[in-house]
DNA sequence: CGGCTTGGCTTACTAAGTAATCCTAGGGAT
DNA sequence: ATCCCTAGGATTACTTAGTAAGCCAAGCCG
């Protein structure tokens, strides 16, 4: 019998799939489980193969951070910049959120590649068509990626996510004893836990705070 | 003759000396030269020495982001909440860039530390009694830290940070065949070259920004 | 004075990144 | 059709890193 080829051929292993499944991989398993020899595995090939692909580690790294830059939704152009800058923001951090690895590589990718280059060039465009000038445009631009990226930080770094939560853990960190050290984190904890707390409302403050006051300082 | 102790004794090495010999490692050679081992040559010693004092590499990583947090400025009580609050942020942003990799280390640490819950409670503590809501408080001290902790990775991902320097890394990125893709960051990086730019610029401008529509919106 | 505790050392195992080299099937060019 | 090249994957093995297990000396206490 002509050996048909077994199940899945396997489709020929590009630089982008595995880029795709290492984001998947880290989406699972969390950053540290990203290993070459696991994402050859999920790959069905072995870890050296993979180097026939990228470089090194650092390449796969710095290329799913470009994935998940490429999923944030930009505005198209001719969007009124408050809700194109809103929409964005929260895309923004909803991607980075569901890729909570990401932001902590940021900072450390060695190039910038032509997905985030796009990323910035089509911000920038949208707000200089709807007046801003050159400085503030960057202006905007650079408060707002910070407010994103820094709650994401916070976000991640938070144990807990909502009042909720917020109980069980904040019991175990705050009554473990030195509660009378920190007498403004009980405060903050017990109001917590009367009214509905929850790090959506902290993005939603900030964004409509900063989205307000470039729209009276910076569209001069 | 009595063996004389030669030249140091060593002295008898703390959890506190490891995690600030650990600082100094890595604000020297980088985050990734931070191995046990080097770390125990650093403090003339072994390795598996280090065991003795802290239970895993984690719990160092966790240690030295708390070292660096305990290195910001914090406001004394009295203080305006405005030039409080200012002072903060900018030490906060000075020790973090000092420190490039502890930005990275922020999100993944595992549980917070007395230093960090100690720098939150100040600023609480700082804004209430300056008149702040809880909900406020919160608010503005999210706000800011999301400010400063955006600041800081931006600045750290950017592989130029003054217009200076931007002329040669601009020219590789930008120039390099695709310049039409990206119309916006080719007229940002023309204004750059004559105008004086530097990510210090964008600190002050969304500082100022973020305090003084918190001054309008959030002191009720 | 003898055992215990404290803090450092030695050895050794496992996991991870990756260099070097080999193997094989498919695809042209002759 | 044949031959050879090449692209893409496999094998092997080396290095570095984290850390488990157990050894040992020095001081301290009873």
């Amino acid at each position: 019998m002509t050996p048909v080829k077994d199940s899945s051929p396997r489709p020929p292993l590009t630089r982008e799939r595995v880029f795709q499944a290492a984001v998947e991989l880290a989406d699972r398993d969390g950053l540290g489980a990203l290993t070459m020899r696991r994402l050859g595995a999920e790959l069905g090939v072995e870890a050296m193969s993979l180097y026939k692909h990228v470089t090194n580690k650092e390449e796969i790294l710095d290329g799913i951070v470009e994935v998940v830059i490429g999923e944030i939704e930009t505005p198209r152009e001719g969007a009124d910049w408050k809700e194109a800058m809103r929409l964005r923001a929260m895309s923004a951090r909803e991607v980075l959120s569901r890729h909570s690895w990401a932001i902590g590589r940021l900072e450390a990718r060695g190039s910038t590649g032509p997905v985030a280059l796009r990323y910035v060039d089509s911000i920038l465009g949208n707000l200089r068509s709807a007046g801003f000038s050159i400085e503030n445009a960057v202006h905007a631009f650079w408060l707002l990626d910070s407010f994103v990226y820094g709650q994401v930080i916070q976000e991640t770094s938070l144990p807990i996510s909502s009042s909720k939560e917020m109980t069980e853990s904040a019991r175990s960190t705050l009554e473990q004893g030195a509660a009378d050290d920190y007498p403004h984190l009980v405060e903050i904890g017990q109001h917590a836990l009367k009214s509905e707390y929850s790090v959506d409302k902290e993005f939603e403050f900030g964004l409509d705070l900063i989205l307000e006051a470039l729209d009276q300082n910076a569209m001069s």
